[in-house]
DNA sequence: TTGCTCCTCACGTCACGTGAGGTGGC
DNA sequence: TTGCTCCTCACGTCACGTGAGGTGGC
């Protein structure tokens, strides 16, 4: 005949902690029925394991215990159905947010494995699948500005063009010979954000690699360009340049890996 | 020509807190290019606005700073995408965890809103939509052993039924006699989740309710039995007792809504 | 006596947030 | 002088977690 359990028991069939029950206890949060007045030990009753439920998913929710403890002081069917409305609308930008984290890190790793596996050492016309981005806004380079300056205002802009930038970002050229004329200063930046509104088509592609930092691309466009000479090969659209090894997965700059895509007809 | 970037204007192109800049050098995670030696203001490069976005990814997906340094400084492409590998795992439960949060509140949101604007006075016939559910153990009553002892041995199960306690609970009885003979004792208890293996049939239903606390449903099952007679209603199937209103939604527990349904042919 | 459960303090933790008080260049 | 940015240091916050030291019933 139990009318009425101990901490640990009320701790077992609710699943939460007792250090917990204790702390939302001293906050006033949730307090066991009655306390034996001689130890002082508490005892909750089995209709509170129904009561501390609510507590438990606003809390697993993110909402903070003072608000809670607001909220059910002076809790009505009306309060609590705004309450929950509210909450739905939060949970469902939580999973927004979540769906996109997946898809950093998702992209994050495609770009890693396809430079793991891939064969550094040698140009070649490859495959490739549709990939969605977003296009920054055109970089008009100057003499004397340096790099870093058309980044940051492609950073700035970041908000207005909903770019997350924690998508890998990559340079775009207008076409291959903009590319060889300067293949540090891309027309463009992207975003290689698969919810993005432009595609690179599925097809194939002149690809090309180089180890070092940024920028550094060594004779990789000359190689490119002698290479797609001798084969016959017509270049035509935008020539991609996008990081797969960064600073992300090595500590040594000079060991970035950068691809270069463009189609060939 | 900035090749470096003060902590506000950082701040600014990273969406990062000043604090949280100062705070992820002080415990070595991050720390600026280098210091003014004159007066040690911060100096960021423009390169670290993309080498900080990883451990805002890592950070947002709740790895704790301490881990995040850690892999920073082992960085290879193998660990991580390893790493990577593990979060997608990780970020796919908190999904799930998420669904099941937004299903819990959205339930219990629709039990009140129903018991808002249902007629509460009177005894009806409803069509009804179907509704999963999940069926706990058999409660075998025997004399003397209170309510609340059987409903401890429905939390208890909980893990095993594959029960999560948040989702609002009901109780079933076999068939009308069994509700009849005691109102107050449910054959079973159920947990009202959507994602249930058992399905309370669409269809019309007769429903009823009562105000009061649990288990008090007063002259309410001879109401039910009386209008069913009258009416001519061949009662049949499980009937369900479900609160719609409870200490969830009122601290008055003699207040708390008590609907009743039981199909009819 | 031993083992177990409970108690209350007090202090630690994590990732910052918030002043307080001071500097340095225009 | 005023306004602005930056600094350090210290203390606060949130929701617990972790002992330390002590009680009480079988």
């Amino acid at each position: 005949m139990k009318d009425y359990l101990t901490i640990k028991e009320f701790s077992k069939f609710s699943g939460i902690e007792q250090t917990t029950l204790r702390y939302w206890d001293d906050i006033g949060l949730f307090s066991p029925m009655c306390r034996n007045p001689e130890n002082n030990y508490r005892y909750y009753t089995p209709e509170q394991l129904i009561s501390v439920n609510f507590i438990t998913v606003l809390s697993n929710l993110g909402i903070p215990l003072k608000t809670i403890g607001e909220i059910e002081r002076q809790r009505t069917p009306q309060s609590v159905v705004e309450l929950i409305e509210h909450q739905e609308r939060l949970v469902d930008m939580e999973m927004r947010k979540l769906r996109e984290q997946y898809s950093i890190i998702h992209t994050r790793r495609e770009l890693i494995k396809y430079g793991m596996n891939a064969d550094t050492s040698k140009i070649a016309v490859l495959p490739k699948d549709e990939r969605s981005f977003i296009l920054g806004p055109r970089n008009d380079w100057k003499t004397g500005e340096p790099f870093y300056e058309y980044f940051m205002k492609f950073c700035d802009m970041a908000d207005e063009l909903r770019v997350n930038l924690s998508f890998p970002i990559g340079g775009y050229h207008e076409d291959f010979d903009s590319f060889l004329r300067a293949p540090g200063e891309p027309d463009f930046f992207f975003s290689i954000d698969p919810t993005g509104n432009r595609k690179r088509d599925a097809g194939n592609y002149l690809c090309g690699y180089e180890r070092g930092y940024y920028g550094q691309l060594g004779d990789l466009p000359e190689r490119l360009a002698t290479h797609a000479k001798e084969q016959g090969l017509t270049l035509h659209g935008p020539v991609y340049t996008v990081y797969l090894e960064d600073e992300i997965c090595t500590s040594e700059p000079d060991q970035y890996l950068a691809q270069i895509t463009v189609a060939v007809m």
